[in-house]
DNA sequence: GCCGTTTTCGGCCCGACTGTTTTCAGTCG
């Protein structure tokens, strides 16, 4: 079962429990563990491999000895008898927005909506024939709701269907360009999973801070938009032609700390904070600060402020998971050492080691877009000290080993041409001062066998070698460990191991091995993982990143460029760096370049 | 059912919006 399914089956619990009139704290606690496995950004199965089911934020002993089952059986025999106690129908209704678990179950025992596999449309002709207009708590309006919220389910699954981060980021660039053409507006943010930098995005969340509410609102609504979801004073929500949602919340400048706060989340990470406040008899909000005794509520300007009032320091967006980051910054305000660490940042970063231009080695996989030259440039003028082409080896199916190894000699020979023609094109005479390093790498396959895509004498021409597998993506779990393991192994050149998961986002599910090993031989060997920053990979991913770290593994931030606009995209890489509670120590790009070339070339 | 820098028992994040209601329940984030 994926994490999506688990998280759904324990959604289903809650709602047959609140059908049931359970404890509502026991429903709370079911959601909760739902959300957290939802947003869990490794697979739940690899947690269950660990025994580290109970490091999932809101899962006990109770649920871990639950999941331990349905991961084990595929059963859970508690859950059986409990979903048996209320009618299926109720379930699939569950999935249209709006219906919830006491609304769906009205409807269903109303109007005797027993077949589960037919229950939406049969609600649908319910409710086209007036009988949903009469029942009790329902009205016209929620008749033609219901209907119209119906149209939305049928029209795709938009909660499973996220956004890579360029694709959040240009929405939200639009929508606060559009926001900023009044002066109403005195500062817009974009916040929720887009502002921790989240691998996927669902809806779109932004903040404004103005003295006039209603006028921010007005205007936001001119945005060209499908549907109107909600709208109320202190913000509204829009679904946009493209199916996406757009959220706007708007507060008083002297409490938008509060706010930015507030809509950040991740809502694990306010849970805690806010019981973590209320042991300090002060409860939170969007607004500010409540001292419940007294009942007076203290705004603050900004999030710095917010924290700090908490006695904490202010943490960094993309910490904000429930990983223990509420109890560090209490202990770093308190002046101990042992307090968040500070994250590396996009301004650290000096090279960028995966790039594939256009050279044409006749290779595996396909060739990049832009000349050496081209990307000199880029780098050069985004401060780099190096950087490493790291084109795809020459096919192995269509050369003999000697055909390679010839074609690898060329390539050396044509690369360092290039780099002295682009050095004296850059620079005149006075000036020449290689700013800009090179390294030769080759991105080299990792065959199924685990052999590598290049015979041992072509290492020769090379700098240093990412490993990257890119077929056999569905081996089994000890096949594939083995397979990185020879491969990683294979030859001393061989200085990072590409994407390890080869996963794409929502495309592709990542390949299953033993990270425990991989992490030891990485170790022994200093050998780095990659953070593949393209939006599609993110790869390693962020929680994988933070147990990495704790094992002392470093990694390198590369974008994996096919073309020089790609290159930008190694923010996203260290976004997953930070998500990973990176410092730029356990990033070895950051170092400069006598560093990292006695580390690439150890 | 979860959870602990005053607790292993006794609390549990907080508020907005909507529709159907005359004070609240359901849903959502």
């Amino acid at each position: 079962m994926t994490n999506l399914e688990i998280a759904a089956l324990l959604r289903n619990i809650a709602a047959a429990y609140q059908i049931l009139g359970e404890n509502r704290f026991k429903i709370i606690a079911y959601e909760r563990a739902a959300d957290s496995i939802e947003h869990l950004s490794s697979d739940i199965k690899d947690l269950w491999d660990d025994g580290k089911l109970d490091d999932i934020p809101g899962v006990g002993e109770t649920l871990k000895k639950h999941l331990d089952d349905l991961i084990r059986t595929g059963k859970v025999s508690h859950f059986d008898q409990v979903l048996r106690k209320v009618p299926q129908s109720v379930f699939p209704l569950l999935l249209v927005p709006g219906i919830g678990p006491k609304r769906a179950y009205m409807l269903v025992s109303a109007l005797h909506l027993d077949n589960a596999g037919t229950v939406v449309a049969d609600l649908k002709k319910m409710a086209l024939a007036h009988k949903v207009a009469i029942l009790p708590g329902f009205g016209e309006k929620s008749e033609t709701d219901i209907l119209e919220n119906i149209k939305t389910y049928e029209g795709g699954q938009i909660k499973e269907n996220r956004m890579d981060l360029p694709s959040a980021d240009a929405i939200a660039v639009e929508i606060i360009t559009h926001l900023k053409q009044i002066s109403e507006v005195q500062h817009v943010h974009p916040l929720g999973s887009l502002r921790r930098q989240v691998s996927t995005i669902g809806d779109i969340d932004i903040a404004v801070s103005t003295t006039k509410p209603e006028k921010v609102i007005d205007h936001f609504l001119k945005y060209p938009y499908k549907k109107l979801i909600e709208r109320g004073s202190t913000g509204a929500s829009v679904l946009l032609h493209n199916g996406r949602q757009v959220d706007v919340r708007v507060q008083r400048p002297q409490a938008y700390g509060a706010m930015l706060q507030y809509f950040t989340g991740s809502k694990n990470h306010n849970i805690k904070l806010r019981a973590y406040a209320l042991n300090k008899g002060l409860s939170l909000s969007e607004h500010g600060i409540k001292n419940v005794k007294t009942d007076t509520v203290r705004t603050y300007e900004t999030e710095d402020a917010f924290y700090h009032a908490l006695g904490l320091t202010c943490i960094p967006p993309e910490m904000r998971e429930d990983k223990g980051e509420i109890e560090k910054a209490g202990l770093e305000l308190q002046g101990t050492s042992k307090g968040l660490p500070t994250l590396v940042n996009a301004s650290d970063i000096q090279g960028d080691l995966h790039i594939h231009s256009d050279y044409d080695l006749e290779p595996s996989h396909d060739l990049g877009r832009n000349t050496v030259h081209e990307y000199l440039d880029v780098a050069l003028k985004n401060n780099y000290e190096y950087i490493g082409f790291s084109d795809h080896n020459p096919s192995f199916g269509n050369h003999t080993e000697k055909q390679i190894i010839a074609i690898m000699k060329d390539r050396k020979a044509y690369y360092e041409q290039q780099y002295d023609s682009w050095i004296q094109n850059v620079f005149n005479k006075n000036e020449v001062n290689k700013r800009v390093h090179m390294f030769l790498m080759c991105e080299v396959d990792i065959q199924p066998d685990g052999n590598l895509a290049l015979p041992t004498e072509a290492f020769a021409y090379v700098d240093a070698v990412i490993a990257s597998i890119h077929s056999s993506f569905t081996q089994d779990k000890s096949t594939m460990t083995k397979r990185i393991l020879t491969a990683l192994q294979k030859h001393p050149k061989v200085r990072m191991f590409g994407h390890p998961t080869a996963r794409l986002l929502g495309k592709r599910e990542g390949i299953n091995f033993d990270w425990n090993e991989i992490f030891s031989v990485c170790a022994s060997k200093d050998i780095a993982l990659e953070i593949n920053a393209h939006p599609m990979r993110l790869d390693t991913p962020d929680s994988v990143v933070y147990d990495a770290i704790r094992r002392g593994i470093r990694f390198c931030i590369n974008t994996d460029s096919h073309a020089t606009d790609q290159m930008e995209l190694i923010k996203y890489g260290v976004s997953v760096a930070r998500r990973g509670w990176a410092t730029s120590n356990d990033i070895l790009n950051t170092m400069e370049y006598n560093r990292f070339n006695k580390w690439l070339k150890q």
